[in-house]
DNA sequence: TATGAATGAGCGTTCATTCAT
DNA sequence: GATGAATGAACGCTCATTCAT
């Protein structure tokens, strides 16, 4: 019955990562639509049987993860624990990810939530959904007195997010090794460098410089 | 005699700047040569006189600017100070360049320094020397005792720098204001959040929770 | 028995009212096999199991309601009138058409009968019999000495059948109003262009001039 | 000095003209952009140096012609003479634009003038402009009395368009003779044929019948 | 130097047609 | 009969680059 749906599901779904496939490696100008073709072993008018134009492919490809991470985000707002328990998990999720498949997050980084002049800008409110939530665990926190209030939850969001996606870029790049174990080791620095912080002294309190 | 070389310079000088006001406003590959010329009110085939490629153009605008940075690296390391007061230095140069010429930083930061697929795979040494210093600054301070050194300093570096540039990040994509005061301040919560953290108790020290 | 037979003549019926509606709004190339499939209710895969090819609909389309209009020229040549009555038969008939089915006579008119390049080619001998016919007519005419033989017969048919195409282009181009009443108005006016003449005075009888 | 625009003015006729014999003899649809581009003996990509688009040269060739056409029924409109001069003025002119380039006006005829799905109705106001002056016409000679005024103008003019258009269509298919002869011949027997009609007594008048 | 005409590789997209089910 | 997934030839258009002047 539905096996031919499922079959054409299937087909779909071939292409969509034959397409995380290409982008990752030739990027979205540099990937052909015949590359994709060629990556799911069909013919490349069959990629228009099941997207409306290359652009919607990757716009699919980052919306489905995207909101996987936003949902991901609420559920940490949600929790009990402190405010760094949630970034911890937020760092996780987006870590995670790329464990995961590293070509998807690869694809929506390099792609996506830094093309400001293409599809950044057309996933913006998305993005910007993201950022708005990470700020309000920090104002929580900041509320709770959790967390310090001299910095502006907003720009604490903006340099968490920052952190961690340069970590992630930092494996893309291959500037630093990805293996199985330092995933987690790279997640907990992040964590700990924003939110217990490096441990320099701050210039207002020049007394304590050195003496730590 | 030097005045014609001084034209010339002039003229190529002028073809630049036309180049980072395209690029920053449609990007590397919606912008084209023609735009350029337009833009610098040439015909597009002098482009080709002062230039190799539309590639070389990129990779000149690039190169130039993070030189400079490399040098305020440089500079910032030898300085005598606090850790804390070299990243600040840093974070102020880097700020600074996007408060001097937002579109030029604008292109360095989306067509290059995220761009894996092209213009950041041929600038990978120079990015990476970046990353390298100011990792180095962070184990001088950790050898110094001044920063702690349970966090390992390449991602510390790579958190740094980039909490750095999301910020510019949020600035390009119009997600924070932009204004002559948010420069400063937006650097001293970046360097705070990441050198004095964001205050959050670590979860070793668990007793700690709520009580800051 | 038949009724199998039957439903699947009614579904090729169906196709084809299908293309009629498709080819007259969208032209026959802008009109895709998949817009005829979906006018039909069907999938567009059927549409091949009733026709060869898009241009073997079209070719039937033609074919049908021309032979009509050769078998009605046939017919109105053998009547006992005048060579005006035969041709006003004929204009009767070609209007009624429009009348009866506009859209199909639209897509003959504007994708056959005046399509050179490509249908009109093929449909040639039976276009070209149409205008044997009319000539046809207007010889006899001439012969009984009803029509002037001034005029020689083969251009005196390609003016009425013009006259009268044109006056359904009007009404397709939307130039002019084509309501029941001017239907009937319409034909009976150019059969009387064409046969009675605008009056004017022929330059070979300049004395004539103004004295109508 | 002007050399250079004269070159590039000639080149872009070159194509122009190209484009006239592939459309005339290929179609619009069927004329590929490198058939142009080869008839004219350029690489194709100078053809949209010149020009926007495909369409942007049909309808360049068509706003040209038609251009000289509404002069010249508006330079007839304003002639001293009778009504039938003026329509006879106008036939030779439509003729003469045939004799002088058949392929042009083939291509106005077939891709313009009929084709009501695509470009007759870009150009559908330039179109009805030119029907609008022949009725002018016609109206005129009705008020001077000279022509008969139970026949509606607009009608009228439509019969008259449609006639001689449809004689060129009889070129255009092949269906008769295009020599040199035959170009004044076919316009006085059109003129003659619309003008002074084809001789058939009205209904009106059945007593007349047979007494030419 | 400077111009802009000229080139042509390249690619996204369309759509008639086929065919397995 | 009926479906719609699959194919691939075809084509309009773009634009970096070259080059004659």
């Amino acid at each position: 019955m539905s096996s031919r749906a499922d079959a054409a599901a299937e087909k779909r779904l071939t292409i969509l990562n034959a397409a995380i496939v290409v982008f990752a490696r030739q990027g979205f100008n540099g990937g052909r639509i015949s590359d994709i073709a060629d990556e799911a072993g069909v013919a490349h008018g069959l990629v228009y049987h099941y997207f409306d134009s290359k652009e919607a492919i990757l716009d699919e490809l980052f919306s489905q993860r995207w909101s996987l991470l936003l949902g991901q985000i609420a559920e940490a707002s949600r929790l009990d624990g402190t405010a760094r328990a949630k970034l911890e998990r937020v760092a996780q999720f987006i870590v995670g990810s790329y464990r995961f498949d590293p070509d998807l997050m690869r694809v929506i980084i390099v792609e996506v939530t830094r093309a400001v002049n293409t599809f950044g800008k057309t996933h913006l409110s998305e993005i910007r959904e993201a950022y708005s939530m990470i700020e309000a665990i920090v104002l929580e926190g900041q509320k709770s007195g959790e967390l310090r209030d001299e910095i502006e939850a907003a720009y604490a969001a903006l340099a968490f997010y920052g952190a961690v996606e340069q970590v992630l870029t930092g494996w893309i790049f291959d500037l630093m090794p990805a293996g199985e174990d330092d995933f987690d080791r790279a997640t907990a620095f992040v964590v700990e460098t924003v939110c217990g912080g490096l441990g320099a002294i701050s210039p207002s309190h020049p007394e304590a410089a050195g003496s730590a």
